[in-house]
DNA sequence: GTCAGTGCAAAGCTTTTGCAGCGCG
DNA sequence: CGCGCTGCAAAAGCTTTGCACTGAC
C-alpha cells in the first residue's frame, strides 16, 4: 500500500507540472520544491507550515512565492482549499483516486479525514439541481473524537 | 411564508437569550443588538458587514465586541460559521427548521443557500461511522453560477 | 457593590502587493 | 534576451487582546 501512495503522488507530481506548462507557466525551483511537498503531506497543511517544512528541509522559499504557487494550483484545480474554521486556510494535493473529506475534534484540534460513497452519490447530484456548474466541494463535519470523549 | 419566517427568528432570538441566560451570561445591549441584527439576515455574513449594518442602523458597537459576542454563540451552537474560502469567517443564525448547506459561484462571488435531504441523510450516519459526537457539519460546493455560465 | 459586558486602541496573524533581480525557454 | 518566477520587505486586512469604564444583577 506505501508504494501505492507512492506512485500515486508521482503521478500527481507529473500531472500538475505538465498542466502547469500547459496553461503557459515556466519551470521554477521554488515551485517544484513546493509541490514536492505537498506530494508528501497526507493531508492538509496551511501555507505557513509547508513554509517552515520547505526551509527545514534547506530549500528556503519566500512566504509570498508559498502563497503565489498555492494560488495558482487551487485555480487550476490541482490543490484543493480546506478550510476547517480557524481562518486559516489550509492546502492539499488534489488527487481524484484519494478524494476525502475531514472531521474537526473541537477539543484537540485533530483533523481527520474519512470518505463515504453514500455522501459522494448525494453531492453528485447537486450540481443539475442547483443549475452550477460544480467543479469543486468540501464537507466538514465538526466535534468531539472518541478519545476526547473518553477523557 | 413571510410571517412563518419572522416568526421562526423571533423563536431563535428567544432561544438565544435564554440559551445565554442558562449559561451564566449578563444581558447586554451590545449583544442584543447583534442577535437582532443576525436575525434579520437570511443567509451568512461577515463580522465587518454586521458590524457596519449595526452602525448604519444607528446602535454602534465595537468591533471586538462583535467578535467576542460572535464567538460566545458559536460556541453554544447558536450560530453557525460559514467559511466560503476568502479567508472571511461568515456568521449566520442557527435556526435548526432552516438547516441549509452553501454553493459559491468562482466567478462572481456570488454565495446561495440550498437543501437536500438525501445529502443530509448520508451525514447523519457519519458519526457513528467516525466515532464523534458531532455537533455541526457544514458543505460547500463551488463552480460557475447559472448566469456566469451564460455570459 | 461586584463582576460581566463593552468600546477603543494597539497588537498579532495570515495573506497580499511592490519591486528589483535571477533564470527558464 | 524577454518575461515570468522569486525573495524580501512593506502593507493590508481580519481578528484578538489589554485596559479602563459602564451597567446588569
Amino acid at each position: 500500500m506505501r508504494l501505492a501512495i507512492i506512485k500515486r503522488m508521482d503521478d500527481w507530481i507529473a500531472t500538475t507540472e505538465e498542466a502547469l506548462r500547459t496553461a503557459g507557466h515556466r519551470a521554477g525551483g521554488a515551485r517544484a520544491a513546493l509541490i514536492d511537498e505537498l506530494a508528501r503531506r497526507d493531508c492538509c497543511r496551511s501555507a505557513q507550515e509547508l513554509h517552515a517544512a520547505l526551509r527545514a528541509r534547506g530549500r528556503s522559499v519566500g512566504v509570498a512565492t508559498v502563497y503565489r504557487v498555492l494560488d495558482t494550483l487551487v485555480e487550476l484545480g490541482l490543490v484543493q482549499r480546506v478550510e476547517i474554521g480557524d481562518g486559516i486556510s489550509r492546502f492539499e494535493a488534489a488527487v481524484p483516486s484519494a478524494h476525502h473529506h475531514h472531521v474537526v475534534c473541537d477539543d484537540c484540534g485533530k483533523v481527520e479525514a474519512f470518505t463515504d460513497v453514500s455522501l459522494e452519490r448525494a453531492i453528485s447530484v447537486l450540481p443539475a439541481q442547483l443549475g452550477y456548474d460544480i467543479v469543486a466541494h468540501e464537507v466538514l463535519l465538526r466535534g468531539e473524537c472518541g478519545d476526547c470523549r473518553a477523557a
